[in-house]
DNA sequence: ACTCCTTGGGAGATCGATCTCCCACACTGT
DNA sequence: ACAGTGTGGGAGATCGATCTCCCAAGGAGT
C-alpha cells in the first residue's frame, strides 16, 4: 500500500538509485539504452511517481509558479490566468492560483503562503497601485517576482502591463471617428493601476469638464449603478466608455432597461475583451489584451537574472475589437 | 542573502534546532517560555520562513488540498472553488486549483500532477461519469479523492453532489404552480452525470413527448443556440427549464432579441445560481446549491479513513431562488 | 602490449525540518 | 541522603531524490 520510492524501483531494475534517477529525471547523461528500458519498465510495473518534496528539497526548484489575482470573480482574471496557464504547462510547468478578494491584506496573506517554498517564481496583480507594494517587495527580495497587468509603486520589480493610455485613446478615436462627441467615462477602481490610468487618460484626452461616473468596484452591480446616472442624463451623452467589461454589462443592460437604446442614442465600449460581451445585444465594443505575449514575457522575466526586474513598466500595444455597441453595422 | 534555515534561527536563539522546531512548529510539547521568546524572536529578525519542501518531506503532508474542476470558464465552478477555499483556509491549509478544460484527458493529467506528493488529498468534478472514471479511480489508489458536485461510475470513491431530481422537481412544482403546462429543457453535457440526472428527472416528470433541445456543451454560446430553437416553438412552449445558468443566460437574452416576452410569453429558470443571472432583466430564477455545507461534508470525508469513502453518492437538499423570470411579481 | 581517454554506473553526501530516543537536572517523599 | 518521578532540551536518524565524486571497463593510439 506505501507508495513505491526511487529505491524500489531501482532494486526492480537491478540498478542503483542514482542510475534510475538518472533515466527518470531526464538528467543529460548516457545510459545504456537497455538500463533505461528496464528502468522505465520497472517504474511503469510498480506504478512510480517521483516524491515531489524531495525533488524539491533536493533541487531547490518546484516546477510551480504562482499568481495571485485580485478576484476570479472577474472573468478578464479568469481569462488572464488561463493564458498564464497555457504558458507555464507548454515551459513543463504548473501554475498556481490565487485569489486576493480584492484585499491587500489577503493578498499579502497569499503572497507569503505561495513563497514559502511552494514556488520557484510569482506574479502578482496587485490589487492597489499603492497599498500593495510593501508586499510586493518584500515578496520580490526572496524570490522572482513580476507584476502582471498592473503595477505598484514601491514593489522593487518590473511589471508587464497593456498600455491603457494607448487603449484609452483607440477607443476614443473609434467613437469619434462614429461622430460621437459628448463622451462620458464609467470607470471604477482607482486604486489600481489600470483604473488611474484608464481614468488619467480619458481626462487628458477630454478635458475635466467631461463626464466621469467613478464607482467603487469593478462589479456589473455597479454597472448597473452607472446605467441609472447615465440614463438621467441621456441627453448629455452619445457614448460611454467602461473601464471593464463587468461594468459595461451591467451598463447597457440598465441602459436598456431604460429604453435608452444603445448605440442609437449612447454607443457603449468595455474595456478587456471578456466573453461577457456576447451575452447582451448588441455585443459590445472592448479593447482585447495580447495576453498571450504579455504572459510569455512575463515568464521569461521571471526566469531573468534579478537585475533585469528592476522596478519599471513593460507596456503591450492594446487592441480594439469593434461590435455593435458601438457600431450598429459591424 | 541565502534564506534562513532552522538551524541559523536555533543559533542565534543560542538552542538546539530541536527545541527551534518545537517551537515554531507549534509541537504540543513544554518549551521554557523565556527559550520560546527568544526562538520566536530570532525568526523573525532574520526573516525565518519554514521550508515547505523540507517539512512535507519529513512529515509526508503538505497542508494542502487540489480540487481539478472542469472549466473555470463556467462561473459556477468558480463559486465552487470558492467555497472549498474558504473551508480548506479556515482549516489551516491551502486549496490548489486546476483546471481540466472540460476534457477528460487533459483531467487525468491534471489529477497526476497534483497526486505527485503536491497534495494531501484530491476533490474532483468529474468532467465525464463515464470517462472519468478509470483516472480518479487510479488516484483513489493512491490518495484521499473525493467527487464533487459529479459522480463519476468506477471512481471507487464517494461523491457529494446536489439531489438533481429534488432540485428539477422544485422547478416544475414552481413552474406549474403558476400555471405554466408547455414546459419544455434546454440541457447540455449529458456526459456529466448532474447533466445527465436533470434530464432524467424532467423525462421522468414531464414524460417524453415534452420538448427537449440538447446542446453540446455549457456555453452562453450553446444557450443562444437554443433560444434561436425554443422562439421557433414560441407557441407551443410556455416555459424553459434550463440544466445551467449559463445556457440561461444565452437563452433569455436571445429571445428577448427575437421578440418573446419573458417571463410574459415564456417563462425560464436557471441552474446553479451564479452572479451571471443578475445581469439580465429579468433576472432569472435558480436553484442555489448549500455550497458551504457541501465543501464541508466533503473535506471531512477527505480526511476520514478510506473506509468511509466507499463509491457512494450523497445527496444535498436545493433551494429555489425566485427571480422575476418566472414570476414578475416576485 | 601499454597508457590514455571516454563513458557508464555506483557509493555516499546532501537538501532542511522533524521525530525518536535519551540524558540531565530538579523536585518529592521516605 | 537517596531512589523515584517528571520535565525541558539536545544528538542523531530520517524522509526520498539528486548530485558529486570516483572507479571500472572498453576502445583508441603509438
Amino acid at each position: 500500500m506505501t507508495a513505491p520510492r526511487l529505491i524500489d524501483v531501482a532494486a526492480a531494475a537491478g540498478v542503483s538509485r542514482a542510475t534510475a534517477s538518472r533515466v527518470l529525471a531526464g538528467t543529460p547523461r548516457n545510459v545504456d539504452a537497455d538500463l533505461v528500458r528496464r528502468v522505465e519498465e520497472a517504474a511503469r510495473r510498480l506504478g512510480y511517481r517521483t516524491n515531489h518534496s524531495a525533488r524539491a528539497l533536493r533541487t531547490g526548484t518546484t516546477g510551480t509558479v504562482g499568481v495571485v489575482v485580485p478576484s476570479l470573480a472577474n472573468p478578464y482574471f479568469v481569462q488572464l490566468a488561463d493564458a498564464l496557464a497555457q504558458q507555464v504547462r507548454a515551459a513543463g510547468g504548473q501554475l498556481v492560483v490565487s485569489d486576493a478578494a480584492n484585499d491587500t491584506a489577503i493578498e499579502a496573506e497569499q503572497i507569503e503562503t505561495l513563497l514559502g517554498g511552494r514556488v520557484d517564481g510569482l506574479l502578482v496583480v496587485p490589487v492597489s497601485a499603492g497599498a500593495s507594494g510593501p508586499a510586493v517587495r518584500a515578496a520580490a527580495e526572496r524570490a522572482p517576482v513580476v507584476l502582471f497587468d498592473r503595477w505598484a509603486t514601491g514593489s522593487g520589480t518590473v511589471a508587464v502591463t497593456l498600455d491603457n493610455a494607448a487603449a484609452m485613446r483607440l477607443l476614443l478615436d473609434h467613437l469619434e471617428s462614429l461622430g460621437r462627441r459628448r463622451i462620458a467615462l464609467v470607470a471604477a477602481d482607482q486604486a489600481s493601476s489600470s483604473g488611474a490610468e484608464r481614468l488619467a487618460a480619458f481626462t487628458e484626452a477630454r478635458g475635466t469638464d467631461a463626464t466621469t461616473v467613478l464607482l467603487p468596484s469593478f462589479t456589473t452591480d455597479a454597472g448597473r449603478t452607472a446605467g441609472r446616472r447615465i440614463a438621467e442624463q441621456r441627453d448629455r451623452i452619445d457614448a460611454v466608455v467602461c473601464g471593464a467589461d463587468v461594468l459595461a454589462v451591467g451598463l447597457v443592460s440598465t441602459l436598456q432597461r431604460s429604453a435608452v437604446s444603445v448605440p442609437g442614442q449612447i454607443a457603449v465600449t468595455g474595456f478587456d475583451d471578456t466573453e461577457l460581451l456576447e451575452l447582451l445585444d448588441p455585443p459590445i465594443t472592448s479593447i482585447r489584451h495580447p495576453l498571450t505575449a504579455m504572459a510569455e514575457r512575463a515568464l521569461t522575466l521571471l526566469q531573468a537574472p534579478a537585475g533585469e526586474r528592476e522596478e519599471s513598466v513593460e507596456r503591450f500595444a492594446p487592441q480594439l475589437v469593434v461590435r455593435a455597441s458601438t457600431d450598429a453595422d459591424a
